[in-house]
DNA sequence: TGTACATCAGTGAACGCGCGTTCACTGATGTAC
DNA sequence: TGTACATCAGTGAACGCGCGTTCACTGATGTAC
């Protein structure tokens, strides 16, 4: 059942669980997902191999446990900012200093995605509540970009809204700040500025300005 | 030296080498480059493994030359829209052409960045030219952005501009081009608006077009 | 045109590697009476 | 409080895999005389 006391087994396993997921990030965070080993993990805690069969069924599920953690943890982020009243810019700095912090988790989300892998239904419920997010933040505001054709396209592909009342501009905004956002940051994090001398946090300032000029 | 007349023998060699590349990127476009294996390619080629190393000095030579001629293709795509008098919005639209028709080669140049690897100098040569047909298609266009502190910043962290005389909102908006550009299409290409509903081919169109709007 | 020689493409066996995963087991830890 | 039993964390050996890469070799192909 659910309201049981985890006795003292439960609370070790939840200790060691955590130990690894702590090392799996470690490892993917200095040399990224693909380089991702057990075994590796295995030796750094001090066990062999097969003992964290006894905690994850296998590297599959551990991988996909990370995903989840990345899209929570960029979830609770965004929550954090939201609650503490912050505007579109505010939330773009905290999504940005999100990802510098750790841009292989970033990259775990938005990056290349592996061939064959399907992310489980769970983090795109994850991926649903970042973009409520977005859009709360940007309900109300600003000078509306005029309407295109798409703003109507949208207006009939928006079950991803978490709200039938929520305007289709708005819809686009946060379209908008998603994508220019990413756009800006992946470039960044993958090292495609470097050599052109330009500071990317003020390009990326800049861009979220814009953004809310409209 | 240079002006010699190839033999048959390095006729052939040209043509092996071709082939492996052509069976490379086969793979790399169904399973990515991580999966990319020089046996498995032997094998499709129907020679043994070790026969590849009289072509290539080994896996790494492979992939960078695998990234040099996705550089090139990109470049020669815009530098063939530009000559044939695409503006602004025909650029965007033969890159994204070039992304769809090959997602992994997009991925190989824009993608997550291999930790630990670095490319070659002539890359960011090819990376240069690429610039240069953006800037040259922004040349004179549009409503400027209205300068920001970024557009002063810019214009004393310029030297990747191929010439001095590209005023600093020119030099923004190319920016602004590429890291919207790649926002779109890359969230596009990582599978992240599947779901949502709506067309990414639209949403890219409308950027495109917010882009000229100024 | 014919022969001797050098070049070089491709083979096959082998090495060492690290991986994920399985299995039968030992021994400690918690639990029920 | 003490004993018998069940649970379960962790071990060590082993399997099979595919990888990149090396090496000594064979045999065909081109070349020089």
């Amino acid at each position: 059942m659910d309201g049981e006391v985890a006795g003292p087994r439960e609370r070790y396993r939840a200790q060691v669980r955590a130990e690894i997921k702590r090392l799996a990030w470690e490892q993917v965070a200095t040399t990224g997902v693909a380089a991702l080993s057990l075994k590796s993990i295995a030796q750094r805690l001090g066990m062999s191999g097969p003992a964290l069969y006894r905690y994850f069924a296998g590297r599959d599920e551990l991988i996909t446990e990370l995903i989840r953690d990345a899209y929570r943890s960029l979830a609770d982020a965004l929550h954090a900012a939201h609650d503490a009243g912050a505007d579109v810019a505010g939330l773009a700095r905290a999504v940005r200093a999100w990802a510098i912090a750790d841009p292989q988790r970033y990259l775990l989300i938005y990056g290349t995605p592996v061939p064959g892998y399907h992310a489980p239904g769970d983090t795109t419920a994850i991926a649903g509540e970042i973009m409520t997010v977005i859009l709360a933040a940007h309900h109300g505001t600003g000078v509306p970009v005029p309407g295109g054709p798409f703003e109507g396209h949208l207006d009939h592909h928006r079950h991803w809204a978490p709200d039938p009342s929520v305007p289709a501009a708005t819809l686009r905004r946060a379209l908008a700040f998603w994508t220019r956002m990413h756009g800006v940051l992946s470039l960044e994090l993958a090292g495609h500025f470097t050599g052109m001398g330009f500071d990317p946090a003020l390009l990326f300032a800049d861009e979220v300005e814009a953004l809310q000029r409209g």
